[in-house]
RNA sequence: GGGCGUUUAGCUCAGUUGGCAGAGCGCCGGCCUUACAAGCCGGUGGCCGGGGGUUCGAGUCCCUCAACGCCCA
């Protein structure tokens, strides 16, 4: 049974009314029996469950849907789970403002344990409570939990036609199963180390730092130039440093082998002022001779140079700032001991801020500073999510190779089809600028845990060399609570007895394995053999350098393949005065307003007239015109199928008129056009095309034809009614599968009035083809056309002819009354149409729709030739 | 400093192979027309960022400059 069309078709409640019906009737559950070729995989991007969605994950996110829609009409099961990224930094963060709690790894289990605050709003005057890394971890599980619910209600709101049974995320045990697993095969293989090195630490998270997680800020800082005193000669070098409370860091001062000035210093040494510590003059070519002095000092460590001058000259470590960004207590070795009071009583224990306005003080009053500090702005590095600048210290940390394997990345990356094309661009800049291995391990406790513990010595000191790894089939394990094969819980942290690996995984570690996570890699290898490699990765060009080249190093290495095949990568959203949108700005634009204002398929159209790689503004008019477009295909449909041909005939052969079979001829080549568009990831494209059609179908052929279709006089033979009605059936069923990806809830509703429901929605409907239209379009350039005389010419070669005439001749009338300023009713006395003899033949072929649609009382049929002039010549009644 | 992208009507944006510059919104005017007045019809509006070149012909191809945005140093 169908639907009845209803009286006054409206957009309010389709979308309550068609979500619940999908879930009910699985529409968009994935039958894992089709075989790999039938399969359209997607890697959709788990969002970060930290907080709130705003409108930019729906613009995004439905492009995405759109795709997966189309894929799953052109016959296609459409692999489409959804994925929380509730690991990691953003999530601990939340949870110690939501429950005013923090992380207290020394302290053990409390099961009792209640937190002070639910919701954040914890007094001002009360620190929060710390608690045990369980406990901690249980609240960011129930956090994530909850957000998660949220996150999905509105993920069906927008109509995602995700198979929800399939939802997965990255704290899960499938998840921390691939990440274990696949790093215990990559240490196997020595893809894996772990290496005590100098590495970006941040010291309020006080956790390492990746390189793809660094941002230059413009910083003011001030040079200060201080001065070293020769050894063995008079004199002294200045330098200038805008660091100079790394002073006692100091372990050499290094100019360019070519700069004059300092060549004679090379292989001297000088004194550090303050401390006295002796220190070489060295040469390398990183040093720039235009900058300050030409001369710098190297310490352990300011930045990232100085690790590379550490390196590459073998000096010495003399590290002075610890973990919690604050100078150690005790002073390098190696200072004398005047230089060493003065680092203890003055430095000690300050944070580099102080520690800097001390040791300038210090300076100044002993004469080693020259003139007044000078300020400058220049880039520091931050942890992106960080407040403070990052720090380097010595520590041990993971990593996963990738400089040994730049170029098979590159490789990859020219591989994957990117769209737009020119992404791929950033991925290769990214490669190529790679300077460290992947550093994956962090100091945090919201992650997935790292499979392994260290035997402890005698004398407690770990053997970081000799891991114990755990068992694949024991996984997932976490350290701190598991305890290794062959020993006992009792001999935890115990000399002679074992310890727990501390760290965790950086999220990315983790989401880099999506693909293998959501497809059940080694888990399930019937299901991973269809759906992977997959067909669509979708997300933003901001993390190609993060996520989407850690997926692909975990791919290659482990499955030797891309991924995927394709890359979407979709645009920014902006504030309607072309601003990125952050919460900083306070002009994050929440979706559920904007969704209740509009109408989900309103917003859709928006997100769906945006191209991939492009930045894209809010635009709430941009939404009522695709309002207006999802109310005018209710009303088409309405007239259609409530009104003028409720019962068909659906046969293209019915379509005989010269108008009609010309119409669809239009139909089809938009029908490729649309296809060819979708194809090649041009949503906006598919969408653009399909409107500009529609309305012109609305404007223009219902309005030709509707008379005719009509037949209420029966002023024209039956089947040239049969004609239009079949034509416009044909041409609406269609149409609203063209919308169907971009406008599903409307497109829905519409499809019910003529099928059976649920049953057979038309999201599971066939995508249009040619070979539907063209059994009319083919039609037979001699069969009479049965609303005027029939002849061969009124199918001609040119397929469109006949409609786009009509039209043409239709608008002319329209303007003649427009201009006169009398309604469209009105009559027209007589209509003189100047062509060619193929375009006259044809429009009296249509003169019968004419002269219903446009009140024409009477033609005249001027044939033209060579210079004169074709047109129209509308005589109106006085 | 290097790379990528963008620049077309007041606004948002199409413009495919080089062939008469387009759409929607806005604005102005008109129309109760049997699907839709939350509608319809018509009109207005351009140094295609600047300069140079190739070509019979350039929004489109080449060179150059500029502004804006992003990525990387």
């Amino acid at each position: 049974m169908t639907t009845a069309v209803p009286e006054k078709p409206t957009l309010d409640g389709l979308e309550e009314k068609w979500s619940e019906r999908w879930e009910a009737e699985g529409t968009y559950r994935f039958d894992r029996s089709a075989p790999r070729e039938r399969v359209f995989a997607i890697d959709t991007p788990p969002p970060t469950v930290s907080g709130s969605l705003h409108i930019g994950h729906v613009f995004s996110y439905t492009q995405t849907d759109a795709v997966a829609r189309f894929q799953r009409m052109r016959g296609k099961e459409v692999w489409y789970p959804m994925g929380w990224d509730d690991n990691g930094l953003p999530t601990e963060r939340r949870v110690q403002n939501y429950f005013g709690v923090r992380c207290e790894p020394s302290l053990p289990y409390d099961p009792g344990f209640t937190p002070p605050v639910t919701g954040g709003g914890l007094p001002k005057d009360q620190q929060p409570v710390a608690c045990s890394r369980p406990n901690f971890v249980e609240l960011c599980r129930r956090l994530s939990a909850e957000d998660e619910r949220k996150f999905e209600q509105l993920w069906r709101r927008v109509g995602l036609s995700v198979d929800w049974t399939r939802t997965y995320t990255t704290i899960g045990p499938e998840s921390q199963r691939a990440a274990q697993r696949a790093f215990l095969r990559q240490l196997a293989r020595g893809e894996a180390y772990s290496a005590e090195a100098p590495t970006l630490w941040d010291v309020d998270f006080r956790t390492a730092v990746a390189q793809a997680e660094l941002e230059d800020r413009e910083t003011t800082g001030a040079y200060h130039r201080v001065a070293f005193h020769r050894v063995g000669a008079d004199g002294d070098v200045l330098i200038e440093t805008t660091r100079p409370e790394l002073l006692p860091a100091c372990v050499a001062l290094v100019a360019h082998p070519d700069d004059e000035r300092y060549q004679p210093l090379f292989g001297t040494t000088v004194r550090t002022p303050l401390f006295g510590v002796e220190v070489p003059v060295v040469a390398h070519p990183l040093a720039q001779p235009d900058k300050g002095t030409g001369i710098a000092m190297v310490c352990t460590f300011g930045d990232v140079t100085d690790v590379v001058w550490w390196r590459e000259l073998h000096l010495p470590v003399r590290a002075i700032v610890g973990r919690d960004g604050r100078l150690l207590p005790d002073a390098p070795d190696g200072m004398p001991a005047g230089g060493a009071e003065v680092y203890r009583s003055t430095l000690a224990g300050r944070t580099a801020r102080q520690a800097q306005r001390a040791i300038a003080e210090l300076l100044a009053a002993s004469g080693e500073l020259l003139g007044e500090p000078r300020q400058v702005r220049h880039p520091v590095k931050y942890y992106e999510k960080g407040d403070r600048p990052l720090e380097i210290v010595t520590s041990r940390q993971w990593f996963i190779r990738t400089l040994a394997h730049r170029e098979a990345l590159l490789a990859r990356g020219r591989e994957l089809r990117w769209h737009p094309a020119h992404m791929g661009a950033r991925y290769a800049d990214w490669v190529e600028g790679l300077s460290s291995d992947w550093l994956i391990s962090r100091q945090r406790y919201y992650g997935v845990p790292f499979p392994l513990w260290y035997p402890l010595s005698a004398t407690g000191e770990p053997l970081h060399d000799q891991p114990l790894l755990a068992a694949e089939d024991r996984l997932p394990v976490d350290p701190t609570t598991d305890v290794p094969d062959g020993y006992t819980e009792a001999q935890r942290d115990q000399p002679g007895g074992f310890t727990a690996d501390p760290d965790v995984m950086d999220t990315w570690a983790t989401s880099s394995l999506t693909p293998q996570i959501a497809g059940g890699w080694e888990e399930d290898p019937d299901l991973f053999a269809r759906v992977f490699p997959m067909d669509m990765r979708p997300q933003g060009h901001d993390i190609i350098r993060t996520w989407l080249f850690a997926t692909v190093v975990r791919s290659d290495a482990e499955l030797g393949t891309l991924p995927w095949t394709d890359a979407a990568i979709s645009g920014w959203i902006l504030d309607p005065d072309r601003k990125k949108m952050s919460k900083s700005k306070g002009n994050v634009v929440t979706p559920v307003e904007i969704l209740e204002r509009h109408s989900t398929d309103a917003i859709r159209y928006w997100a769906c007239s945006g191209r991939l790689g492009t930045d894209t503004a809010i635009d709430e008019g941009q939404m009522k015109i695709g309002r207006k477009l999802a109310i005018k295909l209710l009303n088409a449909s309405r007239f259609v199928l409530g009104s003028v041909a409720p019962e068909g005939p659906d046969d293209p052969a019915a379509v005989t008129a010269a108008v009609d079979r010309s119409l669809l001829a239009s139909l089809a080549s938009l029908v490729e056009e649309a296809t060819a568009a979708f194809e090649g990831y041009d949503h906006a494209r598919a969408l653009e095309r399909t409107e500009a059609w529609f309305w012109g179908f609305c404007d223009d052929y219902l309005e030709l034809v509707k008379a005719r279709a009509y037949n209420r006089e029966g002023t024209f033979p039956e089947p040239a009614a049969a004609s239009a009605r079949a034509a416009l059936r044909l041409a609406l069923s269609v149409l609203v599968r063209l919308l169907a990806p971009i406008l599903p809830f409307t497109a829905e509703e519409v499809w019910s009035w003529s099928h059976d429901g649920a049953a057979t929605s038309v999201h599971r409907a066939p995508w249009p083809v040619v070979e539907e239209l063209t059994a009319a379009v083919a039609g037979g350039a001699s069969r009479p056309g049965p609303t005027g005389a029939g002849s061969p010419e009124a199918t001609g070669a040119d397929g469109d002819g006949a409609y786009r005439e009509a039209a043409e001749a239709l608008r002319a009338l329209r303007r003649a009354k427009t201009e006169a300023g009398s309604s469209l009713r009105a009559p027209v006395v007589r209509l003189v149409v100047r062509a060619d003899a193929g375009t006259l033949s044809r429009l009296r072929g249509a003169s019968g729709d004419l002269a219903e649609a446009g009140a024409v009382e009477a033609f005249e049929w001027v044939e033209v030739t060579g210079g004169d002039q074709a047109g129209f010549e509308v005589v109106l009644a006085r």
